[in-house]
DNA sequence: CGAAGCATGTAAGGTGTTACATGATTCT
DNA sequence: AGAATCATGTAACACCTTACATGCTTCG
């Protein structure tokens, strides 16, 4: 149930429309926590009848202006003093394919790994020139918890590089 | 929907019954796609019903023996001839909280990361239990993927615990 | 005989995805 | 005027988790 806190995370310190969340989502929050329309707007409505946020204000289109509230708060802050355990299951469809792998042939087994090396490097690539356009001296405290969390995705996709490339070299390591 | 291929994969070459899968995830397959008890057996009879398995055997309490059909083994090719795509949403409500992590004292977030550092190290060291366990020249085709695998948890957790070991020092870089 | 382990199944509830549905406002 | 964007909401379906429910067999 974390999608709750990530909403008002991101209401501490601005209020915002649920259309204006949804963009934080895409862009922001999409590599730590992705969530679809259906899921914000739906959530939004019972944080509100849960007084955990307001209704600030209200827009043009039937726009709703969204407020963290006092109860809001402090439910984020229990929330973020507890401790996560072990985060959660982590299923991935990847791994599980390379647990059958033997089922295709050493071609085909290479094939595929070096498909996620290739993916690995992308998503790298994506990740740095995230952090290139970041980096315009824009240094509000909210920026530094992204950079930690960027830090941790570049260092992820250079894992997942080297690993698929090792893989792939294990597999008939005779072949030039 | 990989849960089906995952007990596809595990009767290749092997009939078994629903609890001997469910022992087998929650060994081998624990860290790549945890299931329960509840998931495995209706997916098993959706599977049978399907025809990709089929009730080889029937024994002692009620006891099904699954065999893997013709079907079965196209669908498992197929499944892992089709590109997984950008793996499966990665939700991580440890990175969540380090996002908003500005939002505790320099002291508490210190702690959160240091925390994460032991986490990291605990997972690596039963990781490596497990494989020097596993080392006993025990070498199938079988165990050959799971040593990719194991390695990947084993790189995972060590890049977490040097993620977390250096986002802690950059919280209030002067704590001695 | 009693405990541990084998063996399967159902039901309720939470979370997430996709698709459908609608309408107002701004910009060109 | 038409297109793009803003803005919200609902419904159906898939998947996962937890808990409940039951009964047989083997071992000590």
């Amino acid at each position: 149930m974390s999608l709750r806190h990530a909403l008002l995370g991101l209401l501490v310190d601005r209020t915002a429309s649920g259309y204006e969340l949804l963009k934080l989502f895409e862009t922001s929050l999409a590599n730590v926590w992705p969530a679809t329309q259906s899921q914000v707007y739906g959530e939004l409505t019972r944080l509100a009848d849960n007084g955990l946020l307001e209704v600030a204000a209200q827009g043009p289109r039937g726009r709703k202006d969204y407020a963290i509230t006092e109860a809001g708060r402090a439910e984020l802050l229990h929330w973020l003093l507890t401790d996560p355990g072990p985060d959660s299951p982590r299923r991935s469809s990847t791994l599980l394919r390379v647990f059958f792998l033997d089922l295709l042939t050493p071609e085909q087994g290479r094939a595929f790994l070096e498909h996620q090396v290739r993916r690995a490097a992308t998503q790298r690539d994506k990740l740095k020139k995230l952090r290139n356009s970041l980096d315009w001296r824009e240094s509000g405290m909210l920026t530094a918890n992204g950079r930690l969390v960027l830090e941790y995705g570049l260092r992820l996709s250079a894992m997942q590089q080297e690993w698929a490339d090792w893989a792939a070299r294990q597999i008939t390591p005779g072949t030039t």
